[in-house]
DNA sequence: CCTACCGATCGGTAGG
DNA sequence: CCTACCGATCGGTAGG
């Protein structure tokens, strides 16, 4: 008994980070599902095995796991975003460049498995205490960042016919709310998988090739 | 003190309409800040100036006040749009009467003065509970179907490149998701008033005139 | 990480 | 619509 407890605290006083990744997994979760003030420390604990005031020991309150949630989400969509259009489609048009990083964003930031993370900054970005934000949102910006690169690129070439600034905004926020609508399971027939849905961004927002 | 109170209670046993009312539209600004979970019937109250239990004279639980900002949020919202959609500007052009469709989201549903209501149901639709969402639906579905109309002759004209029902989530979302971002008194100087905001959504979302 | 617990708060109600 | 209240639940803590 003394020994399984034991084995999850290591030597250096610090938490397990294995069982703090499987918090933070978990509660994702949990708050994309019922929201942050909807859902309770109790939630949190059962989800991963816990007794009520276990979640304490490596997270000292309820906000401090709200913006765990958060900057795991800005930091695992700040690297696929990178890979995807700073490495593999550094030589590539700007258009298919565009393409690419709709799709991460549908697919890796939004809708595959484990993917709750970002949609919970979405819903709740107003629960997290404002001395929280600022870290948070310095990772927001270099994400944004990323994007606007490729969408001055396309102002530029006359592809993108609104304030190339406004333009994120509005993408993002298109890709972004499908978060309400979208479900991977469809009950209709009208299923449309993440590929077609980039391509119809894509083609919805960029003006035909002069 | 006694005739105070009969003041507000009409004879027919039914609660007082304005104080219905009035508590809709506070609850609506709560809500809107606070979400769902995270707003107290004794918020809602004092907002209100009542004693904590008497909400319930008006709404027999929480969620029941949920469903009425829903409802007058999209009550209000189908009439405003019809009028400019089906009345005002009927006889224009597609793409002018899609302009207008998109100021008016964004002014009278969205960002002006008491218009909590909408931004409530896109923040907290998980909070309803399912048996009060068809109601709900049914309104929302005949809000859709005006935007469909008008979306549709614009896929026909061919100034509507994606698939006119997906095109419609993506513009709404685009435009929705402006909670999230847009504020009537910005920080910064880089202000963007509704009209030009409308208008440069048009421009992102229509193609140039062939 | 568990046990055992605390003080505060919450949605909701009875009775007037 | 108020007064007075209840039972349940909540975030968080002490001590091991």
């Amino acid at each position: 008994m003394a020994a399984t407890h034991l084995r999850n605290t290591p030597a250096s006083g610090a938490p397990d980070n294995n069982r703090r990744a499987d918090l933070v997994r978990a509660v994702a979760q949990l708050f994309r599902e019922k929201g942050f003030a909807g859902t309770t420390i109790r939630d949190v604990a059962s989800a991963v095995g816990m007794r009520s005031g276990s979640p304490f020991y490596h997270f000292t309150n309820k906000h401090e796991l709200l913006m765990a949630v958060m900057e795991e989400g800005l930091q695992l969509g700040l690297e696929r975003t990178r890979a995807v259009a700073v490495v593999d489609a550094k030589g590539l048009a700007p258009t298919e460049r565009f393409r690419r990083l709709v799709r991460t964003h549908y697919g890796s930031i939004l809708h595959d498995a484990g993917s709750d993370f970002i949609p919970v900054m979405l819903y709740d970005w107003r629960s997290l205490p404002v001395r929280y934000k600022r870290r948070t949102i310095e990772l927001k910006d270099r994400y944004d960042a990323i994007w606007q690169a490729t969408l001055d690129e396309l102002h530029r070439e006359g592809r993108l016919a609104a304030d190339a600034r406004l333009a994120r905004l509005m993408i993002l926020g298109a890709i972004n709310f499908s978060a309400t609508w979208y479900r991977s399971k469809p009950r209709t027939a009208r299923r449309v998988d993440l590929d077609a849905l980039a391509d119809e961004t894509v083609a919805l927002v960029l003006q035909r090739d002069a």
